[in-house]
RNA sequence: GUGGUUGUAGCUCAGUUGGUUAGAGCACCAGAUUGUGAUUCUGGGGGUCGUGGGUUCGAGCCCCAUCAUCCACCCCA
């Protein structure tokens, strides 16, 4: 047999990542549920059907699809070999696959309102916390599972939404410690106002995919792909002018209404744009007309967010508004609005910034040290006092050497020694030792729980 | 999907133009030390050199394949 291995871009979590990444998780959960969201969860798999097309091309080639059972069974052999030829034809068949993991929330969450429509009350707010995969080729920050953290609103255009939105980004990085991020704000009317003003609604997707890759590859080279994706010169510098806007958020809206203003669809996104940024109370949002995000669905308001400048990350969170995400499967006029966190990505920025506070790792608090027989059972049913005041404790094994007990302790980053042994035990009294200082004290036997919970709650 | 990087002890790595029985530091275990973490000393266990083929009298080293890794592109969180 080799050596076990993992999977391609996959990780197991140990203890202490575990802790750390509930920490993240909880905050936020905590947050969704204060503004009023309640928690679905969905399948791992989807019919395959479900999810092809809703992601373009390139999203199709990444999902994992899972294989039909029973194919050697001899009477499906000539539906395995049918499926199989229209596979090397590079389609997907359903005699081969039927059903695939899911590759984000968002579209089984569509899925779900389609199918609850009738019984679902809206405004429907729900979040949703799950691992995704993606076929994807692994690199830093990028895995074939990854845990997602979206919460959207649907059944409602009120720009009330995203202004709730907007401050549950703001609670969460603000509890999370990371009082430096930024959120960017745009509005999808806008840049179809810029396509227009271009030439047509049909460029708007070559557009945004090109301004999107700005912030990585520079004006120079914006310019040279939009070159390459058929625009002219004209409409090239015309969008050279549009990025070029700068200054504060009041500067940004005043530039933006003398280029577009006549255009109708930018008149509705700079006012949307203005009411947001003017009721939203947080100095972290900045408008941004370089934001494209190159999702499509969105219609409206898009949102992304950046870590402290600090740290090299990129985007740690994004959303937008979309008008008609469950037509798709047959059920029309639902509009939303949603966010989502990076959670991978928050969890490398707290640790870069050393954000994690102490008791987001806690294990074992308390260890006994087992000095012989007798005196470690007598150890022990004090031990089961001290858990039942909800103090994390446990007993070493094995009596051997102190030496190896207190390594042990200082391996697991145990706070507390308590040694209990025959003289001790006569005297009724227990030596109680914070490991990191070495300061010893002796402590009454009845008095040990209360001067551990004591301890532990002003450490 | 395209291009490149790396893979040797639990960890970090060395290993000469292919040549005896593959090394170091840290970690681990035992003893010096049978109730207080250090230091020091002595001894010890650990490896199918990622995996499978090939070339060779001989492969950790060369060739092919494969798996994993990291990085860039594509795309994305």
């Amino acid at each position: 047999m080799s050596k076990p291995s993992l999977p391609q871009g996959t990780r197991d979590f140990s203890a202490e990542t575990v802790h750390k990444r509930n920490y993240i998780l909880s905050t936020i959960k905590q947050v969704f549920e204060l503004y009023g969201f309640q928690p679905l969860e969905t399948p791992a798999m989807e019919n395959l059907e479900t999810l092809m097309g809703k992601y373009g091309e390139e999203g199709d080639r990444l999902i994992f699809k899972i294989l039909n059972n029973g194919l050697n069974d001899p009477k499906n052999t000539d539906k395995a070999k049918a499926g199989f030829e229209k596979v090397l034809e590079g389609k997907n068949s359903p005699l081969l696959t039927e059903r695939a993991l899911k590759y984000d929330l968002t579209i089984p969450f569509a899925r779900y309102v389609a199918m609850n429509h009738g019984i679902l009350t809206f405004p429907f707010k729900r979040y949703q916390i799950q691992p995704v995969w993606r076929a994807d080729r692994p690199q830093k920050g990028r895995y074939r599972e990854f845990t997602q953290c979206d919460a959207d609103i649907v059944g409602s255009n009120a720009l009330m939404n995203e202004l709730d939105l907007t401050n549950i980004y703001h609670d969460v990085f603000n509890k999370l410690g990371l009082k430096e991020y930024t959120l960017k704000i745009n509005n999808r009317k806008i840049l179809l106002a810029l396509a227009e003003s271009c030439g047509g609604e049909h460029l708007l997707t070559d557009i945004t995919i090109a301004i999107d890759k700005l912030d990585k590859i520079g004006i120079d080279k914006v310019k040279i792909e939009l070159e390459q994706r058929g625009l002219n010169e004209a409409q090239i510098k015309s969008i050279e002018t549009y990025l070029g806007i700068n200054g504060t958020n009041a500067e940004k809206l005043i530039s933006i209404t003398q280029l577009l203003g006549v255009n109708d669809n930018a008149k509705n996104g700079i006012e949307e744009l203005t009411w947001i940024t003017q009721q939203s109370t947080t100095a972290n949002i900045e408008i941004d007309f370089t934001l494209a995000r190159g999702l499509n669905y969105y219609t409206g308001s898009i949102f992304e967010v950046k870590a402290p400048e600090t740290v090299q990350m990129g985007s740690i969170g994004g959303g937008g508004r979309y008008d008609n995400l469950t037509e798709l499967f047959g059920v029309a006029g639902i509009p939303g609005v949603g966010i989502s966190f990076g959670v991978d990505r928050i969890f490398d920025v707290l640790e870069e910034l050393n954000l994690f506070p102490a008791n987001a790792q806690l294990g074992t608090q308390v260890i006994f040290f087992n000095l012989g027989e007798s005196e470690s059972l007598y150890a022990y049913s004090i031990m089961q006092d001290v858990r039942k005041n909800g103090i994390s404790a446990e007993l070493y094994h094995e009596p051997v050497k102190m030496d190896k007990q207190f390594k042990f302790a200082d391996k697991k980053k145990i706070s507390y020694a308590v040694i209990l042994g025959s003289k001790e035990i006569e005297e009724k009294i227990c030596l109680v030792k914070h490991l990191k200082t070495g300061i010893q004290e002796s402590v009454t036997i009845d008095g040990l729980s209360d001067y551990l919970k004591n301890k532990i709650s002003t450490e």
